[in-house]
This record gives structure tokens, sequence and C-alpha cells, in this order.
DNA sequence: TTCACATATCTAGAATTATAGATATATTTG
DNA sequence: CAAATATATCTATAATTCTAGATATGTGAA
């Protein structure tokens, strides 16, 4: 991994809510109610949901959610009109073995 | 690890300087000149050669280090009137530990 | 104790990020 | 196509962070 690559991971991290999204998203079952339209969490949670969870607006959470895709923490997924977003497992293994000795 | 620390791990890691500072102490002999008066980097590094090689102002390099001291990505040792910085593997150790699903 | 050097802290202005309201775009439905 | 809904982008202000110069503190040597 790119050390700029790394340092736009880490400006994602330095903030108590995007933290917490990607806490939230590990377990979107728990955190999240059912979606009405997809029957699953296969693509994570819908931009919605997560705007009201972290009580932000929806143009704050938009933009978070935005670039935390950019520097590819979360994959967005597009269903209809709703957008889906789900945690980068193989991004975020990279970013460990960055930080890792 | 509690949310609030990972946080302020992830604000120190949001700052390009701040990661190259992480990733040159994963190698100090390689990174850094051998100290004159300890003869081993088993502490780490001392503040002045981690401010030259960052190019950046003395009060600005101490300020990163203290903050990074704070939230336990570093480690801070005296020998007389140096302070040596090595990273706190247990500490990022942790912080991986939250960083994983 | 006085000096020199290493590091820490204080202060302030510059730069960046946070945040929301307004507006634009995309998509489904009638 | 028009309306409704979901999301994205634009714009501007508030808040925070960056950064260095000045100053303070700590430590060893003379």
């Amino acid at each position: 991994m790119l050390i700029k690559n790394a340092t736009e991971i880490g400006k994602c991290l330095s903030n108590l809510t995007r933290v917490q999204i990607m806490e939230w998203l590990k377990e979107p079952a728990k955190n999240f109610p059912p979606h009405e339209s997809l029957k699953h969490f296969n693509d994570g949670v819908c931009v919605t949901y997560i705007q009201e969870k972290a009580g932000l607006s929806q143009s704050t959470i938009s933009t978070y959610l935005t670039n935390m895709e950019k520097c590819g923490l979360l994959i967005s997924t597009r269903h209809g009109k709703w957008s889906y977003l789900k945690r980068n497992e193989n991004l975020i293994n990279e970013y460990i073995q960055f930080l890792k000795k």
C-alpha cells in the first residue's frame, strides 16, 4: 500500500462518526433495521439508514461515505434508487499489513 | 479498545509526516544515523533525528510526537537530555484488532 | 552556578476539515 | 411526462488542525 493511500485512510478514520460507521458495518443485521426492498445485507446498508443512525445531515453523511469509498474503505453498490455500503475487508487487511512492523 | 482511543489514533495517522514517522520507526538503523551517546536503537530514535528527517520545525515535530505518545502509538524514553521514541507494537496490534471484522 | 543543547509548551495566523442548507441528479412510480 | 424519493454536489460558515516563532523547562558539562 502506498503511503498516500494510507494517509487518506487515516483521514477517514480520524472522526468519531466515521469510525462508528466502520464499526456498525461489521454487523449490519445487529445495527440496522431490515431493508424493505432488498431482503439481505449482502451489499451492506443504505445511506439513509446510516444517516439516521449517525444523526448528522444527509449531505454530511453522503460526503463521508463518498470519501470512505474513494480511499477504499467502503464498497458502494447501487440497487435502484438506493446506494448500499459495505466494508472493503480486502483493503482493510492491506491497511493492517501496512501498519504492522 | 475504546472507540475514542481508536479515533485519536486515526487522527495521528491522518497526516503524511506522522505516517512516515511510523514507517521510519519500523527500521531505525536503516532510516537514521547512529546515535552518538546511545549506541543502540532499543528505545527508538531521538526527537532531533526525526525532526531533521521530516524537515518540519522542532515545535511541530515535538507536538506530533507528544500526541502520538498520548494516544499510545509511540513509547517515549528519556536518556539524559534526549527523548527516544519507538513504536508501541502492542498498542498497534490492539488497533489492528479493532479494525478487523 | 552558568552555559549549551534537547525538548516541551504557548501563542497566533494559515490551512484544512466539519457541517448543513440549497440545489442538482438519478431512479421508480403513477 | 410529473411527482416522489434517494443520493450527490455545491456553497458558505464554523470548528479544528497545521505550523512555526517565541519562550520555558530539563539536563549535562564546564
